[in-house]
DNA sequence: ATGTTACCTCAA
DNA sequence: TGAGGTAACA
């Protein structure tokens, strides 16, 4: 059996890639923050990536071969502890984040036994288990999640860490100095997301109307059980409190859970599966929801249905009947292999995107083209406007004066809102008629 | 109680 | 127009 060499400054843990596949698992949507940066030809030696994750006080670094996983720590300059403990500790969170105690193998084979569908796809897509991730970054992640896509949600998620937790290491990138350093950040306590105005900045980084969930939920914790800091866990008090939901009942804990804003039943279950400890669970989205009919017999309305409760609790409790005990890991397979986005958003093959929105929308006139578009664009629709409607639009000729004020005053909100939706948004409140004549609806 | 609708943005 | 939904409202 061909061993790859240990990667200098790296540690081996010996272990089969059908047990863990990090390419599968770390892009398929259940942590959005790992950093899945290309090796060079040079370094390689058969593997592909680095992946790397800032914990609170370290960044982990791993590299996978097919019978071994890879592993160092680095920590900020000046912190004291001996190498061999530190190193310790990393292998210990690894056993617990990725669960390596449970026999993934094993649950495939007994799926694909009583699942002809996940056996005849469990070949393509060895290795898929469930990570065991901190509840806090869990929550705020998945309030994320809604109406959106693993790609947004991951540049949302990296811009929170940005801009609410202090920089812990800056690390070269593997491939050498001719790439760009690479800054890492933990997630940001809720008390950092708590102050009320993180929703405004957050709506100008482009969260759109998840930025109030998420400041309301980080608040609603932060009151609940206050700001103090445990050091030895470097965790807030409301951040142990989530993870005390993990020895609640299934049911307990998802009540719980849904008295957060911006948490419904969907994104309930997620957190439920993914930090929680409730491998049973499976969170029922649209994807999951055409699996279920295209492949497991569930009855199709003839018309498009909502996800009503008792659909999704239908949904739910059918494909937790094929599965078992952890349905909800398996769910994770099948989810993965449906994702259209697997092969062509990898972060690998993708350069780093550019930071989510500029704070463009805030921050005034300075920001020429957002202001100059709605200037521009009217003089063609009225044009149009005037040979096919019959009634003649009237601009006063103080219109335009009327306009200039208009964009003064959506050019110095601080609500957050980009300018678009502000212009839209006075608009339904029926505000302004003279900006209304010059930013005709389209459509 | 069930069924609709509005909600922010980005990338087609 | 829709993307791994949720809250508010008939």
């Amino acid at each position: 059996m061909a061993t790859t060499a240990i990667p200098a400054g790296f540690r081996a843990l010996p272990l089969p890639i059908t047990q863990l596949s990090l390419a599968a698992v770390l892009k398929c949507g259940q942590s959005f923050r790992w950093s899945i940066l290309p090796l060079p030809p040079s370094e390689r030696h058969g593997l592909d990536n680095e992946y790397r994750l800032c914990l609170r006080d370290r960044v982990v670094c791993l590299r996978q071969s097919p019978d071994a996983l890879f592993y160092r720590s680095v920590f900020p300059p000046g912190v004291p502890g001996e190498m061999e403990t530190r190193e310790a500790e990393t292998l210990a969170w690894i056993r617990d984040y990725f669960q390596l105690e449970i026999d993934l193998v094993e649950l495939y084979r007994q799926w694909g036994t009583a699942d002809p569908v996940f056996d005849r796809l469990q070949a393509r897509f060895e290795g898929i288990r469930m990570l065991r991730q901190d509840p806090f970054e869990n929550l705020i992640s998945f309030i994320c999640s809604s109406n959106n896509n693993i790609s947004r949600i991951t540049k949302m998620v990296k811009s929170l860490c940005q801009h609410y937790s202090p920089a812990l290491v800056t690390l070269p990138h593997p491939s050498g100095p001719t790439l760009p350093e690479e800054t890492y950040h933990p997630f940001p306590p809720p008390s950092a997301l708590a102050r009320s105005e993180v929703s405004a900045k957050l709506r100008s980084l482009g969260f759109g109307y998840r930025a109030d969930f998420i400041q309301r939920t980080a608040a609603m914790l932060v009151e609940t059980h206050g700001v103090g800091w445990d050091a030895k866990k470097l965790m807030e008090p409301s951040e142990e409190w989530l993870m005390t939901l993990r020895s609640l009942s299934t049911s307990e804990a998802r009540a719980e859970l849904l008295k957060f804003v911006g948490v419904g039943r969907k994104v309930a279950d997620c957190i439920l599966l993914m930090s929680l400890d409730k491998k049973e669970v499976i969170p029922v989205d649209t994807h999951v929801y055409q699996i279920a009919i295209k492949y497991y017999g569930l009855n199709s309305p003839s018309k498009a249905a909502n996800m009503t409760p008792r659909l999704y609790d239908d949904v739910s409790t059918k494909l937790a009947a094929v599965w078992g005990d952890y349905a909800g890991w398996a769910h994770s397979v099948l989810f993965t292999s449906d994702l259209k986005s697997f092969a062509s958003h990898g972060l690998s093959s993708t350069p780093p995107a550019p930071p989510l929105t500029r704070d463009s929308a805030g921050s005034s006139l300075e920001s020429t083209s957002p202001v100059s578009t709605p200037f521009e664009t009217p003089l063609s629709t009225m044009k149009r406007k005037r040979a096919t409607s019959t009634k003649k639009p009237t601009v006063r000729p103080t219109a335009f004066l009327e306009v200039a004020d208009s964009l003064s005053a959506l050019a110095a909100d601080e609500s957050g809102y980009s300018l678009a939706e502000r212009v839209k948004r006075r608009r339904r409140k029926g505000g302004i008629s003279s900006l209304d004549t010059f930013c005709p609806a389209s459509g």
